[in-house]
DNA sequence: ATAGGGTTAG
């Protein structure tokens, strides 16, 4: 009887094996048992009150879940893993993936490993993370424990090796799992469409495009694009300058019935407001409240910031009472891209009158209000102001951010303020900051501009020790700080070091 | 029924 059971499982586990042995070879070197993905079912394990509510009510707040999960784990016997797969999203849900990491590893100390569900949860967390590699080490988890990886799994790889910029890798992956027989979906073309769109491969994702659409490469059989698939592209295409490519898209996705929301609107209107389409912008704009479709405070924010920064931040202001009139909340973004508007018209004292009237009005300041406001004082060269901002943003509990570093290096620096550019710098690494590229830029500028060649050196040359790749803008720096020193060969020498990596693009 | 895709500021 029990052999007999056992059979029936390795015959329907065989069954449901996607890969061929040589496949799986591929995917992953040591496979053992197969098993179906199903949990198995038992009613004597304890269900907590809450882990049964969850699914009824979605509106359960991290913490309450991370309370639970501690529950949970205290239990005995325990409670299904479903109850805590149902935990785990809802912490992924929230983009809480360090939480979600501590999770998982709690779970291991009691020797509780997370089933089918919980390792694509985690996998995809890693993905998130920009931890690519991780994700991968999970799918070998997921092969080893004789589950089978599917599309959604493949999608998070997918999109965790565009977040890194390793685009070939997940074209190579998506052609090899469509080898495997797996059918990529709509939410896959999204993902690899917004990923190549995102890394500026918006040319690439509009030829798979026109590939898929005249089935080309025989991948057309499921592809019926979304419109989150069109919103991605027609974003894509905006953001590299090719308008037109993104409006004959939008008249595209129209054509095929799916009709634009907010988010497809507010992608084609950023993209006609920064090729200075003002016009057509604005036409946009009415025509999408003519359909019915509420901008919302994005959709502003978008108009606003590029009122801003044609100089028409009077317009702006006016576009803030608009939308406050309409009952649209501003946020923290609307404040602040207000804010940079007459900070870069140089009126920083309305700059400043904003600034304060938001606490007044209850909308929250936020790091980059400071940061913002700062930018603001270190451009019209009121330093004094610029370290009363940055102390007072300690004082109320904000972290500076990279920005801030950036914004109060270059400040320093260009308000003959060098050395306590240098203060700030040296502090920062002694207190274990990690400092990025750009941060060091700000500094190597303001040390060649001064003539301190030597010191740019000697910071330049730190760069692999600090764990930081020179970039484009790092040589351009340097090789115009040599030049303008007269130390040609220096710079040509920086020169050839900045084409032998490559660098050479722009 | 527990996992995956889109728009905004420094």
């Amino acid at each position: 009887m029990v052999a007999r059971t056992y059979a029936r499982q390795a015959a329907s586990a065989t069954r449901s094996r996607i890969f061929t042995p040589s496949e799986r070879g591929e995917l992953s070197t040591i496979i053992i048992h197969p098993r179906n993905p199903t949990p198995p079912k038992s009613s004597t394990q304890p269900q907590t009150p809450l882990g049964k509510s969850l699914k009824a009510d979605q509106k359960i707040t991290v913490s309450d879940a991370l309370t639970e999960f501690d529950k949970m784990l205290q239990l005995q016997p325990r409670p299904p893993m479903s109850s805590f797969n149902t935990l785990l999203g809802t912490v992924a849900k929230a983009k809480r993936y360090q939480d979600l990491i501590l999770m998982i590893n709690r779970m291991a100390e009691v020797n509780l490993l997370p089933d089918y569900i919980g390792m694509n949860i985690l996998l995809n967390c890693y993905c998130e993370l920009k931890r690519v590699g991780l994700g991968f080490s999970v799918m070998g988890g997921i092969l080893k424990r004789g589950y089978n990886p599917n599309i959604v799994t493949f999608t998070a790889l997918i999109k965790g090796l565009c977040m890194e910029d390793k685009i070939g890798d997940a074209l190579g992956l998506l052609k090899k799992i469509i080898r495997m027989g797996f059918h990529p979906n709509v939410k896959t073309w999204g993902t690899l469409v917004n990923g190549l769109c995102r890394t500026g491969n918006a040319e690439v994702a509009l030829r798979l495009h026109e590939e898929m659409k005249n089935g080309n490469v025989g991948l057309d059989l499921r592809f019926n694009p979304s419109l989150i698939y069109y919103s991605s592209l027609i974003d894509g295409l905006c953001k590299e300058g090719l308008v037109e490519k993104g409006k004959e898209l939008f008249l595209e996705m129209e054509g095929r019935g799916i009709s634009a929301d907010v988010v497809a609107y507010g992608a084609l209107i950023h993209g006609l407001c920064r090729m200075g389409e003002w016009e057509q912008a604005k036409e946009l704009f009415i025509q999408m409240i003519d359909r019915g479709i509420r901008p919302n405070v994005v959709t502003f924010n978008i108009l606003m910031d590029s009122l801003c920064k044609e100089g028409k931040t009077d317009e702006a202001s006016g576009m803030l009472e608009l939308m406050i009139r309409r009952g649209e909340k501003p946020d923290s973004i609307t404040f602040n891209t207000l804010i940079d508007g007459y900070c870069l018209e140089g009126r920083i004292d309305d700059a400043k009158e904003l600034f304060v009237s938001m606490a007044a009005k209850g909308h929250e300041r936020d790091v980059a209000s400071y940061n913002v406001l700062i930018n603001g004082y270190c451009k019209c060269r009121k330093v004094e102001d610029v370290r009363e901002l940055y102390s007072q943003m300690k004082d109320h509990d904000l972290t500076p951010d990279s920005a801030t570093y950036s914004i109060l290096l270059d400040g320093f620096c260009k308000n003959d303020c060098l050395v306590e550019a240098i203060e700030l710098f040296e502090t920062l690494e002694k207190s274990g900051y990690k400092l990025n590229s750009l941060n060091c830029n700000c500094l190597l500028d303001g040390l060649c501009k001064a003539g301190k060649l030597n010191l740019a050196s000697e910071l330049f040359e730190r760069f692999p020790e600090m764990g930081l790749a020179p970039t484009n803008f790092t040589y351009s720096i340097m090789i115009n700080g040599f030049c303008k020193d007269r130390q040609l060969e220096k710079a040509n020498n920086m020169f050839v070091e900045m084409e032998n990596k490559g660098c050479a693009l722009t």
